[in-house]
Formats: structure tokens, sequence, C-alpha cells
DNA sequence: CAGGTGGGTTCTAAAAAGGAACGTAATCAC
DNA sequence: GTGATTACGTTCCTTTTTAGAACCCACCTG
């Protein structure tokens, strides 16, 4: 399978990974998050090359997860922001992250820690359920069929996920 | 940056995409979550290459995400499992899951449900502070530098994230 | 005018992925 | 007991991506 085919798939994961499954998206997007907005800034952190650079941020900007401004005319500068859309995707990002911190953190612990200022604490991310509030485990979550999907593919053979 | 060198990078995310971030390996834990163990079930269902498929499913057995264990001697046969490791992965997935539903999904809708067994709703994650139970935005998470980290590093000018 | 900055694009070489065929050990169908 | 099938890879060759460096252009500074 192509990589442009992935958008295609019927799986809200192979899809989300069209946007952001390469080995840099999440990466520059992870300093959308710490503040970072313009092209050197980037190139500065990432340890990137500027053509893959390039390439990346026009993909988020189509993709609609970042949005390109002006921030100066003559000569016209522009910056790159998160849109709404790229603001949810932070929750992608903490998990990441939190899993990071506890499985391939050296001797020295993880190198950042998150404060929550609405309580003043280091916290983690927990994910829990939005109905009941209980912490979603793979075991108690089963996975079903949409109705309206079913009655769209028919008999086509698709494989879903 | 080359891929390998990912790993050492001070950044928790980093490190975590020097796992997982590609555009199969997630999908290969997709799968996992879903109950498939057996190679030709993974090549079946997924679209990729046999050759890419072994090279994934080493690479997540040596990080200690899957574990390959015997179902059948003579001839030696293998399922490949998820360990403790792998299954706290589920987060990352179900994060990435909810924002496709949210943002990539056609007209018909996302494909599949979740379903919480605990409470017999249909589901979506939400990830909130541990330490509190309100959920996390960016907004309100700032990010510190662990002490340790810095005393460890002292002036080697790192870039960290 | 020389040199620097911001934001790219172009070039070539190396690495990764796609696609198909081949190998192998056992088992099944006739 | 020959031939096909299953399970699980590996090999070979082609196409796509990435890395790495150089180049370009508009503007600004001195």
């Amino acid at each position: 399978m192509r990589w442009e085919d992935l958008d295609q798939e019927p799986c809200s994961l192979a899809r989300t990974l069209s946007v952001v499954g390469d080995r840099w998206t999440l990466i520059i997007l992870r300093d959308c998050f710490l503040g970072v907005r313009r092209f050197d800034q980037f190139e500065a952190r990432l340890g990137i090359t500027r053509h893959v650079l390039a390439d990346r941020l026009k993909k988020l900007v189509a993709a609609d997860v970042l949005e390109k401004r002006p921030y100066r005319e003559r000569p016209i500068r522009h910056e790159y922001r998160l849109t709404a859309k790229g603001k949810d995707l932070y929750p992608v990002i903490l998990s990441l992250v939190h899993w990071g911190d506890q499985y391939m953190a050296g001797p020295e612990g993880p190198p950042l820690r998150h404060r929550h200022r609405r309580c003043g604490q280091l916290t983690q991310g927990v994910l829990i359920c939005a109905e009941c509030g209980e912490p979603l485990t793979p075991q108690e979550v089963s996975v079903e069929e949409s109705a309206k999907w079913r009655a769209a593919q028919s008999a086509t053979g698709d494989r879903s996920g």
C-alpha cells in the first residue's frame, strides 16, 4: 500500500497516520506546542533537513493542522501556528511522551516534566472513558463495526479496523 | 538525523517515535489489540509487504513491545503477543483513533465504534490530569526541565524538548 | 557594494519500501 | 508417494523517500 492511499482506508488510525505517521511530523508538532513558529527555529532545533522540513510544513498546512500566516510584509515572512484541529492532537503527543517517560528514559529519568497549572501538580495524562470516567484498558473496550458503515460498504470484502 | 539516533534524543517523544514512529508499526499494533497474532494474518489484513512486516515484527520484539512465542512445535510456529510494555501503548492508539474519528471520517462517520464494557456505553477517550482529574489542555500544561537532567547535562548545549 | 538573514528549491547519493519470486519444513488430499 | 497447501520467512530488483550540501532570491545593515 502506498502512503497516499492510507487516508482512504476504512480505519481512523490509518487515516490519522496518513497525516502524522512519519518520523518527523509529530516532532515538528511537539515544537509547535512548545511555541516554535518559524522555519529557521524548527531547523535549528530539529536536526532535520530543510527539504523535509519544508515538505512536512506544506503537508501539515494542506491538512489544516497548521496555518501559515504572515507576520511581516516586505519582505513577506510567515509563521506556522496550530489550528484547532492541530491543537486537538495534544492528547496524542502527551500519550506518546508519557509512554516514553515510562519506558525509554535513561537512569536520569525523563528530561521534561509537565505541570498542570490548573491544579499546580506535576502530572501525567490518564485516558478515561468519557461516559463513566474510569480508565480505559484494552481488555474492557470492545470494538463494533458501525451500522452505517456496514450498510454503505455492503459486500465489498473490505478489511476494516 | 538518522532514524537510529532518535532513541538517544533528550526527548521522550523522539524516543517513543524511534519505536513506533513509522508508517506501519502502529497499524501492526492496532491489529495486535484486535487480537491478530500470526504472520499471515497480519499480511492478509495489512496490505504490507512481507519484507517490511518481518522487519517491523523483529524490531517490535527487540523493543520488548511484542513477544514471539511458539504455539506449535514440528514445524515450529510462532505467534506475536503484546507485552505489558506494548499494552501500555493503548492510550496512544486510542488517541489517534479518536482524532481520526473526529477529523478524517467521511460522511458515513467512523468505521468502528468502541464500547466500554465496564459501563456499557459507546465511548471516546478523554485525557485527564492524573492528579486533579480535569481534562488536560495545552494551555494549562507547562513544561519544566527536570533538575536531574539539568545537572547531568550541564553545559553541553543540548537541544531538548 | 559586501555580507547577513529568512525561507525556501535543486542536486546527488544513500536508505527504505514496494513487488514479485524463491526456499523450506511439515502436512493434507488423492 | 506425488502434488498442492500452509506458515514464515529471505532474496533480488525497482521505485520512493531521506539525507546532506549547495544554490537562489528578496530584503536589510553598514
